[in-house]
DNA sequence: TCGAAAGTTGCATAG
DNA sequence: TCTATGCAACTTTCG
């Protein structure tokens, strides 16, 4: 007989639950990865996704095939996949990692219902976060935590998160692949071609899959230890030319780093120093991402305005011109636009650059819904994690979990910060790169003869801006101001989803 | 029930 | 370079 480890995201070796759980009974492991053809036509998955979870794939094979079993890649639906299977393989259990997004729990229930089906045990296992989200619910009284601080005092009741486990560096004898085990091409990870990602169309790779290059990476930056224990994330550089934060997201979102191993080993790091405190420490971090996925997990219509209690409703008005100058990078804000073209080539931008152009494209400039902005997030972004980009996005558009509207990000003033004399503008755009600091931000305001010196003409070798920053921003907080205020007389969102008591006078 | 305080991470200006 | 303050004023939480 067979034990199925269905893996999904928890795309690592280590400190995987499920995967050891799949190893305890002594029969032959079959690690699977069901890759839906059509998920692969229809999904918003940009280019440079698609190639780390190619690299991914093929690194998690490797690292199964040296503990002596290898990782089948299946093609087709996973109802049809699994129903093939439990029939051919003779499989007495399958077990995965909880997932909980709507999409995943949706799937999971019909698989769980068909593996019962064939008599087939079925084992899930929390690995993707640090606690057990519906725990973090159950310790807080069945009421979803809306802020930040709430999280934290629930969290700091429950105590630190379990210690991660050890690696799985070898399997026993009776788990490993045997002499009938299925093999071949067939089985093997999808090349990019397969995917649709044509190799011409990709940049170099800045950040490549896979749980070898994520505990390399986690290694090096645990090094550095007085930064570790100094880390504040509002003073981290949004435009810096590397990466001022640590580029452990994407290897999170696909779990081929642990957040348990991340969180114990930054733990043994601060442990005996003075170090930051959450929200703003890299600990911190890792509880934003829980917090999201707490709250992810249990709101009816997260993703949406529509139909989602904890969500503001803002009468967006949706331009597509407006909307694609964005999503392109030319709206003329060059801080913006060099955002967008390094998202678009990279596959990342630092969360505070993320903040500027979501703040631009929502209540500061555009007035464009935060969820065509969060789809775009969704294609180009490398760790792009439906609860944290949705989150996030509401964050940002003072929608949820922040209502101060009326601090707005300039375009202009918010990049001169970190970069003054404009570097990072310079890189992704280099057709202003010529420009003089003082214009850099601003090259629509470079006098003629300036614009000609630099070879590059506004209006027609870089776009005007779209908007009038000023303006756009005072109209805007007027908008915001007049859609509180609507939401106010009518059922304001609560705690718990319901409409709230309505006033006596 | 009510007012005060707090809330990841705004900008511009003054000192 | 760093910190404090005014700007106008949001919602949620807490005592």
């Amino acid at each position: 007989m067979t034990t199925i480890h269905w893996f999904r995201k928890g795309l690592r070796l280590h400190d995987n639950p499920a995967l050891q759980a799949a190893v305890v009974e002594n029969y032959e492991l079959r690690p699977v990865f069901v890759l839906d053809p059509w998920f692969v036509a229809n999904s918003r998955v940009g280019i440079n996704r698609w190639r780390f979870l190619a690299q991914t794939l093929t690194d998690l094979n490797t690292r199964l095939q040296a503990v002596g079993t290898r990782l089948y890649v299946i093609r087709g639906k996973p109802e049809d996949v699994f129903a093939r299977l439990f029939k051919e393989w003779d499989v007495h259990k399958v077990t995965w990692e909880v997932d909980t997004e709507p999409y995943a729990r949706s799937r999971d229930e019909a698989i769980e219902k068909l593996a019962k089906e064939h008599g087939v045990k079925v084992c899930c296992k929390v690995g993707h976060t640090l606690y057990n989200t519906e725990k973090i619910i159950e310790a807080n009284l069945g009421k979803t935590p809306l802020t930040y601080q709430g999280l934290q005092g629930i969290v700091e009741r429950l105590g630190p998160p379990p210690k991660p486990l050890l690696a799985l560096t070898s399997l026993p004898p009776s788990c490993t692949s045997q002499s009938n085990s299925p093999s071949g091409p067939a089985y093997d990870p999808p090349t990019l071609a397969e995917l649709g990602v044509k190799e011409s169309d990709l940049e170099p790779c800045l950040y490549p899959g896979g749980e070898t290059e994520a505990l390399a990476r986690l290694d090096k930056y645990m090094e550095r230890k007085s930064w570790v224990c100094k880390f504040e994330k509002p003073k981290t550089s949004p435009n810096s030319l590397v990466p001022s934060t640590t580029v452990l997201s994407p290897y999170l979102k696909f779990g081929c780093l642990s957040p348990r191993t991340m969180y114990h080993r930054l733990a043994e790091v601060y442990r005996g120093s003075n170090h930051t405190k959450p929200p703003v420490s890299l600990m911190g971090q890792l509880l934003w991402r829980e917090f999201f996925y707490t709250v992810g997990s249990v709101t009816p219509n997260f993703d949406r305005m529509e139909g989602n209690p904890v969500c503001r409703q803002i009468p967006w008005v949706r331009d597509e011109k407006l909307m694609k100058a964005w999503e392109f990078g030319k709206t003329g804000y060059p801080f913006i636009d060099a955002l967008m073209t390094q998202l678009r080539k990279e596959g990342w931008i630092h969360h505070l650059g993320r903040h500027a152009v979501a703040c631009f494209l929502t209540r500061g400039d555009l007035w464009q819904p935060w969820e065509d902005g969060m789809k775009v997030f969704e294609e180009l972004l490398l760790d792009a994690d439906w609860s944290l980009n949705a989150g996030n996005w509401m964050w940002l558009s003072a929608s949820a979990f922040f209502h101060q509207y009326f601090r707005v990000y300039s375009p202009i003033s918010f990049g001169k910060q970190t970069d003054k004399h404009g570097d990072y503008i310079r890189k992704y755009l280099p057709q202003l790169k010529k420009y003089p600091d003082n214009y850099i931000y601003e090259p629509w305001k470079a006098p003629l003869s300036v614009q000609k010196a630099a070879g590059c003409i506004i209006g027609q070798d870089y776009p005007r801006p779209i908007v009038d920053h000023d303006i756009a921003r005072k109209t805007n907080l007027d908008r915001m101001s007049k859609a509180y205020a609507a939401e106010k007389n009518k059922n304001p969102p609560t705690s718990n989803g319901s409409p709230a008591k309505k006033k006596k006078k």
